[in-house]
DNA sequence: CCCGTAAACCTAAAGCCTTTCGGTTTCCGC
DNA sequence: GCGGAAACCGAAAGGCTTTAGGTTTACGGG
C-alpha cells in the first residue's frame, strides 16, 4: 500500500489498454482498465480526466496514425486523395472505436493542425474561400461515413432471409468481399472529379 | 398497486419519451423514461426488450420519417437525390440520436425494404449488378457522414484561438451558417455526376 | 542530512445504471 | 365464474463513474 517504487500507471498505458479492450469487445470501462493493469479503479483517475479524458486520448492515439506527409504531395488533388485514404485507414485499424470517436467535437491539436494545412492547400490551389470548408467537410463526411460502415464489417444489413429482399441479397452477393472499400473509392473518385470542376470557379 | 385499469405504458409512449430525452440531453436511460411516465423502472421491461430494444424502436421511429415515395420518382437520379435528402432530413430532425443509431446494423424491415427498392431502381436504370451496392453504400455513407456532422452543429472544431489555426478560422468564417448543408449538397452533386457516368458502363 | 510537499496508490463510499424476480391486482376468454 | 395472462410495484444484485480521505514513497530546498 502507498506509493509504489516504480509507477504502475501512465497515460500511455491507460490509452493502450483502453484501445485493446475496444478492439476486443467494442467498449471499455475504467474498472476493466484497472483490472488489466493490476490496479484499483480509483487510481486511474489520478492520470486521466475521467472517462471522457480517456476517449480524448483515444482520439489522439488513433488520429496519430494519419500520415500528415500526404498533405505535402502535389498536385492538390493527389494530396487530398492520399490524405483521405490515410485518414480512413487510421480509423479502419480500430473499427469498433469509431462510434466512440465520431460523437464529440475535434479538439486534438494534431488534428486541427491538419485541417489548417488542408485549408492552405486548397486556397493555394485556387479555391474560393467560401468553397474551402464545404470541400473539406464533404471529404471528411465521406471518410467518416465510410469508416462508420467499416464498424459493422460485412453485416450492416441483417437480412431475415433472401426471399423478402431478393434483389438486395443478389446485389450484395455480386459485390462480394470488399464492398466497403469499393464504395469508398467510388465516392472518393466522385468527390475528386467534382472538386476539380470547382477549382478556380 | 397491481395492474392499473388503463395501461400506463406502451411501446409508442416509451419510444416517444426516449426520443424526447435524447433531443434534450443527448442520451436516455430506462429509469429516466420510467420517471417521466410516472412508473417504476422495472415496468418498462414488460413492454420492451431491454435498453437495446428501445434503441431499435428509436431506429424505426426515426427511419419512418424517410419519404419512401421518393424512390418512385423519375428519372433514377432524381429519385436517388430526393431519397438521400429525405434520409438525411430524417436523421437531422434528431441529431443527437445519430451516434446511437449508426452503431449497430440495420434490422428494421421498413429500412431494408427501401434498400430493396433502391437496388431495383438502379438495376432498371441499367447499372451493372456488381456496381449497384457500391453506389448505394456510397450514397448511404454520404448521408450518414453528413448526418454525423449535424450532431455537433456549428462547433465540430473547437479552436483554442484564432492564432494557432488562422486559415482554418478564416475559412470557417467565410462559409458561415449552413456549412453542413453546403457540404452535403456538394457531395451529393459530386456523387450524382459520377453515378450518371457509371450508368450502363 | 532532514523534512515538508507532492505524487501515486489504496480503501471506501455515494449514486447512477441495467436487468431480473416475485408479489399483487386487473383484465379477458372460455 | 374462473383460470391464466397482462401490467404494475417493490426490491435487489451487480456493474459503472466519480469523489474523498488515508498511506507510502520520491524529491528538492535548507
Amino acid at each position: 500500500m502507498g506509493r509504489p517504487r516504480t509507477p504502475l500507471l501512465d497515460r500511455e498505458r491507460i490509452t493502450t489498454t483502453a484501445l485493446e479492450l475496444i478492439d476486443e469487445q467494442g467498449e471499455f470501462s475504467v474498472p476493466q482498465i484497472a483490472r488489466r493493469l493490476g490496479v484499483q479503479t480509483g487510481s486511474v483517475y489520478h492520470h486521466v480526466d475521467g472517462r471522457d479524458g480517456i476517449v480524448e486520448l483515444l482520439r489522439e492515439r488513433v488520429a496519430s496514425a494519419i500520415d500528415t506527409h500526404t498533405l505535402s504531395l502535389a498536385p492538390w488533388d493527389a494530396a487530398l486523395a492520399a490524405w483521405a485514404r490515410s485518414y480512413r485507414a487510421a480509423f479502419a485499424a480500430h473499427p469498433k472505436a469509431i462510434p466512440l470517436l465520431t460523437t464529440s467535437p475535434v479538439r486534438a491539436p494534431r488534428v486541427l493542425e491538419q485541417y489548417e494545412r488542408a485549408v492552405t492547400l486548397l486556397q493555394d490551389a485556387g479555391f474560393a474561400l467560401p468553397d474551402v470548408m464545404p470541400v473539406i467537410i464533404a471529404l471528411e463526411n465521406l471518410v467518416l461515413g465510410s469508416a462508420l460502415d467499416l464498424a459493422a464489417p460485412e453485416a450492416m444489413w441483417e437480412l431475415p432471409d433472401d426471399t423478402t429482399t431478393p434483389r438486395l441479397a443478389a446485389a450484395l452477393d455480386a459485390v462480394g468481399e470488399g464492398r466497403a472499400d469499393r464504395a469508398f473509392e467510388l465516392a472518393l473518385d466522385a468527390f475528386l472529379a467534382h472538386a476539380r470542376a470547382l477549382q478556380g470557379a
